[in-house]
RNA sequence: GGAGAGAUGGCGGAGCGGUUGAACGCGGCGGUCUUGAAAACCGCAGGCCCUUCACGGGGCUCGUGGGUUCGAAUCCCACUCUCUCCUCCA
């Protein structure tokens, strides 16, 4: 949620920052003067209501409370009249002023380029050479299908389009990525969180994904509104609101947190996108890191974060870049964001493989996770950044199509054969 | 799912319907003392919001939401959550 005193202050910053995002800017004078009517209704209720409490104290002070009651309820009653209509109109633009402020995405950092769309990224470096092949390389549904790891047939027949069943050497990798992955992020110090993953409709609009997914989560109606639960986009989701409403003491910032958990996405609007194997799927696993940090070192941090990601993909050995999000293709949330993408080559392409984004104080004064500098400091917003460290599915379509031979079988990356227990998949889906 | 108990400040724990925003203890911060520390002693301290250039002033806040009352942490109602016992269970 975007600073309402920042809009108050600097109110053309905030316009120039939504023309960035390729948005309209009414929404500024429109909350500027929504903000204007409430707090002109809560100055006045609240003078009512201090007329009202010394007519009260007079009462508890005076010898004679009954006699003293007596006197004064007249203009007690007369004072809760004007309270309650000078009042009245709060909480109605309470909620406009929440409603309208919930839709305004927040703030680029002028690091950010301009541009409308992901032709206008940026690139910040690149790891590594694509493979060279002496056949025609495929893409891995066909290489997992061939082999016998991936069978998307009957993940249909059992869940419908955008699944699919791992099995055999493919769910041993799937498996020994998700230790790589923890592994690696314990080694740079994340605490690892096993969290559910179905949360409350608070939770989820604490971290500000009930605007941004709405229509991307699946959700458990309850008995009423309030007990729905979601099933989470991503594990940023409860490690972010886990720290919801709390004032966390500023010497253990950054807290940095990594959590291995299914995800659960629609994909409503990807009709016809990667529909064939497993880039874009309902359910699918990835290791979420995570920081609580202070805004002093939040784009410091958020280049180690990126650096987390990378270096995974090192590790393994997949050649991949660092694209720095352009303004119209940053996120809701996030000031700046990062992507990595890896190099495909039945794709013959880079793709997405992680995201790693600084939303500074964004989404934790939605949350309202906040920390103090000293002991006796006023309390203020951490920022928060997310990014994948790294996602399992994409992760093994990487290694699939980097790692296929000639024959049809799959190498291993060095780094992952401790975790797999093998260093190949052979064409008949065995390993050596 | 059934029965009971409870929800107060960072923690523990008081709180006749009227200077209780909240005793007391611990913890925290600042002092005194000390070469330094500890101990002891003294003092300061919640959060949110409105207002003010500022000093300050004001409102809200004792799980949440309503109600009774001139006045509610204290009384009433509903909800939520936690704990104990029973039941069930990976």
């Amino acid at each position: 949620m975007l600073n309402l005193d920042l809009l108050r202050r600097e109110p053309d910053h905030v316009r120039a920052a939504s023309r960035r995002r390729g948005i309209g800017s009414e929404f500024v004078d429109r909350i500027l003067e929504l903000d204007r009517e409430r707090r002109a209704a809560i100055t006045s209720a609240e003078s009512l209501k201090a007329e009202k409490n010394a007519l009260t104290a007079r009462i508890a002070k005076a010898a004679d409370k009954k006699a003293a009651a007596a006197e004064l309820r007249p203009r007690i009653a007369e004072l809760d009249q004007r309270i309650a209509e000078a009042g009245k109109s709060i909480p109605v633009l309470d909620e406009r002023i929440d409603a309208e402020l919930a839709l305004i995405p927040n703030v680029l950092d002028g690091s950010v380029p301009d541009g409308s769309d992901e032709h206008a990224n940026q690139l910040v470096r690149t790891w590594g050479e694509p493979p060279r092949f002496d056949f025609e390389p495929k893409p891995h549904w066909e290489i997992g299908e061939r082999t016998g790891i991936f069978d998307f047939e009957r993940a249909t027949k059992i869940s419908g389009s955008r699944f699919t069943i791992l099995r055999g050497a493919g769910a041993r990798l799937s498996r020994a990525l998700a230790q790589f992955f923890l592994d690696r992020a314990a080694r740079n110090a994340y605490a690892e969180i096993n969290p559910p993953v179905l949360v409350s409709r608070a939770t989820m609009w604490s971290t500000g994904q009930l605007s941004k997914f709405s229509d991307q989560m699946y959700a458990f109606e309850g008995d009423d509104a309030n007990d729905a639960l979601y099933l989470i986009p991503t594990a940023e989701v409860p490690l972010t609101g886990m720290h919801r409403d709390e004032i966390l003491p500023g010497d253990g910032l950054p807290l940095r947190y990594a959590a291995h958990t299914p995800c659960f996405r629609k994909e409503a609007g990807a009709a016809g996108k990667d529909t064939r194997g497993l880039i874009r799927q309902h359910q699918f696993e990835k290791v979420e890191l995570v920081w609580l940090t202070t805004p002093e070192r939040s784009f410091d941090d958020l280049e180690t974060l990126t650096r987390n990601a990378t270096g995974l993909y090192e590790e393994l050995g997949i050649a991949h870049r660092v694209m720095l999000l352009c303004a119209g293709d940053t996120g809701f949330n996030a000031a700046k964001t990062y992507d990595v993408e890896a190099w495909l080559p039945g794709a013959n392409t880079y793709r997405e493989i992680s995201s790693c984004s600084n939303c500074t104080d964004f989404q934790a004064r939605r949350s309202s996770i906040r920390f103090r500098r000293e002991a006796t400091a006023k309390p203020e917003l951490v920022h928060t950044l997310n990014g994948s460290g790294g996602a399992i599915g994409r992760t093994i379509v990487a290694i699939v199509e980097n790692y296929q031979r000639a024959d049809g079988g799959i190498g291993i990356p060095d780094v992952l054969r401790p975790f797999a227990g093998f260093a190949s998949i052979e064409p008949d889906g065995s390993t050596r």
